[in-house]
DNA sequence: CCTCTGTGTTGCGTATGTTGCAACGACTGT
DNA sequence: ACAGTCGTTGCAACATACGCAACACAGAGG
């Protein structure tokens, strides 16, 4: 809708990947590199960017400033965090807070386990919600009309041999996940990594977001994966607590 | 430069502020309500803001993602955390990691302090070089020319009583600073807490950061923060090491 | 030393995109 | 049912951001 601004947007993100050239950047969207460079001065201005020597652009300090200021208004982050903590440093895994957003998970913390094999997320990362747990857990708590216009909406794209590929398929894992009370994802979204994830509810009952933990196959086999739920669930129970989720809050 | 752009990239400090409704938004920088609407559009499309119910905006995902990315690019906050988090592990005092950008100090990171005195800092946040001993650090790692420059050029607004305010009795701090090798700020920024800071030296012995630990007077007097010195300075050699500097790597 | 190539930067006229307006529609509370 | 909010849309006028082309400046290479 406003051309300078989407210029100026898309523009973050090339810079974000990796600090490039002025003629670089005006090809790459496509515009003369004048217009580049007055709109790279309007977001210098700003804090947005930042030169670095002579001919390179990286992001500048507004961006941290404002993304953290924005997660904490996540009160969800701040509220489940000791708890999610505490698994983590008790158990040694990957854990992740995740919350949905317009068809997607974004992971909103992260907790670096202490096996060192690096898994591709990051706190703002989006993910699919199918072949993800905590992508399963967020959309297993909506009402059942939303939960089938997402899986008809959403894409399947395969990620490992695991992967969920139909809506069908997808509705009822979710019914399942709805019944259970927390999700597997069982290497459907990286081939060497599974993950159990369950909800943080807030005061009404409703969830708020979803709690995972990751881990390599290669340390723990499924069914060792499965005997860790109990910890997660009274990690999210805790979690919830903080939230202002009381037991008998919701009656059933 | 670019009207739009700039009106946009204001909207996001104001909505990152907690400023609500479109009217709301519209008079705090002065235009249609109608521009707003659009400008959020577009904002939205690339997850700049997201809605929240019908008449709420917060910041959206792509601030998180683009930060966090832009994050991990100052490679010194990388590879000096470790070090960092052992020092605020092992002294449980507030440990800052700052760089120069723009006539300001900027934190890259931060390692909350066990003794909950709330410090008003956060990582992305600016801070005035000379009330910081973050800033004091930096400066004083530039060449004499620079140095005056930059004496010449920065505000002094007083914060508390011990707050420097000429340029005269800056640049003789920094002198001060670059023979000694740390930095205090003796409740120069703020009342109640004073610090010590140190810097974080790269390959070619150029300083890349400077690390501070914050401590509230309550807690620790003037020589008693200065007794931690060799701690602080312990963590920052380790943490330069990390980041590719060697003793004997510049001759002097 | 000089050119040559690759940068970033500026002035300017024009077309384009953006703006403000005013009317409409959706929603809430009384 | 009505008034009062607030978000949303179409349109015409204007300002603005655009592309162009020329300039400035650096480093590389002969």
């Amino acid at each position: 809708m406003s051309q300078s601004l989407d210029r100026a947007l898309t523009l973050l993100n090339s810079i974000a990947q990796d600090a490039r050239t002025l003629d670089d950047l005006a090809e790459e969207i496509g515009v003369h590199k004048s217009t580049v460079l007055r709109l790279l001065r309007t977001l210098e201005q700003h804090h947005f960017v930042r030169r670095e020597g002579a001919r390179h652009y990286r992001l500048g300090s507004a961006m941290f400033d404002l993304a953290n200021q924005a997660l904490d208004s996540f009160d969800v982050r701040r509220s489940a965090h000791p708890a999610l903590a505490a698994l983590n440093a008790r158990t040694g895994h990957t854990v992740h807070l995740a919350s949905y957003e317009d068809g997607e998970v974004v992971y909103i913390d992260k907790f670096e386990g202490r096996h060192s094999v690096r898994m591709y997320s990051r706190i703002g990362k989006r993910a699919p919600l199918h072949c993800t747990a905590v992508g399963k857990v967020l959309v297993a708590a909506m009402p059942a009309a939303r939960r089938e216009e997402i899986a008809r909406s959403i894409e399947y794209p395969v990620r490992t041999p695991n992967t969920i590929t139909t809506p069908a398929d997808y509705l009822a894992e979710l019914e399942r996940v709805a019944q259970l009370g927390y999700a597997v994802d069982n290497a459907e979204h990286e081939d060497f990594i599974h993950c159990i994830a369950a909800p943080v509810r807030g005061t009404g009952g409703e969830v708020l977001a979803a709690a995972s933990m990751s881990v390599p196959k290669v340390l723990l086999d499924y069914d060792g994966l499965l005997a860790l739920v109990p910890e997660l669930r009274a990690a999210t129970t805790e979690a919830s607590v903080h939230s202002g989720w009381t037991e008998n809050g919701k009656g059933h």
